[in-house]
DNA sequence: TATATATATGATGTGCGATTCATATGTTTG
DNA sequence: CAAACATATGAATCGCACATCATATATATA
């Protein structure tokens, strides 16, 4: 019981922690709009290729994003089920209880 | 815009960075019962309270967590209104995404 | 089959956040 | 007001996650 409870813990610990990275949230927030290769996401968002690779390795591991394989190119999506509104619930917290924050004061 | 964007994912890092962490998760969970002093906290959890003191406060700076002051206890509630309902919403992601993780295997 | 393109993987140095220790502040009670 | 209790804060060490660089693998096309 306690020793799950520490496992669940850590499963959550590395779920946040997957998302708490710039990088990821920003590939995160393109993959939103639609479907993209990884040459793709490179070109949006100004990251270099295998940084791009390895957090899109974290964030499929984590159920976050899924692969698509279409020739020599790999399609990323995003979880549309679990992380979109996941993604919204935090909005939400975020205009009442982080104005502060992401209005960038301190 | 990109300049809002930009603050916008930095916020959304620091919210995520902020559950990222095993010892603030226990905190949490252990408050989702219901409210306790600092001191209560440091029983419950066996942390030290020092430690559990800077937890909190990075938990109350994003809104995670509320404080009441009584005498000279200082009672720490969970925000029952977006950290409830967003802790259930990943318990589900992480049942079905995630249940080799929560299972501890790799 | 050789070359180019697309993506993944491994290794490494480094910065940042977390814990810990020491101490300060605040509050109550004798 | 002094002593005890409750909590917060500051400083310092340390481990880990991240970006980067180098390279490997996979696929397409000439």
């Amino acid at each position: 019981m306690f020793v799950n409870s520490c496992i669940l813990n850590d499963a959550y610990r590395m779920f946040f922690g997957t998302l708490a990275n710039e990088s990821r949230l920003i590939i995160v927030n393109t993959l939103r709009k639609k479907p993209l290769n990884v040459s793709e996401i490179c070109e949006m968002t100004g990251f270099e290729q295998s940084m791009v690779s390895h957090n899109l390795k974290t964030l499929e591991y984590h159920g976050m994003v899924f692969v698509e394989k279409k020739g020599k190119y790999r399609y990323y999506k995003v979880n549309e089920k679990t992380i979109q509104p996941l993604l919204k619930l935090i909005d939400d917290h975020m205009k009442e209880y982080c104005c502060k924050i992401a209005k960038g004061e301190r």
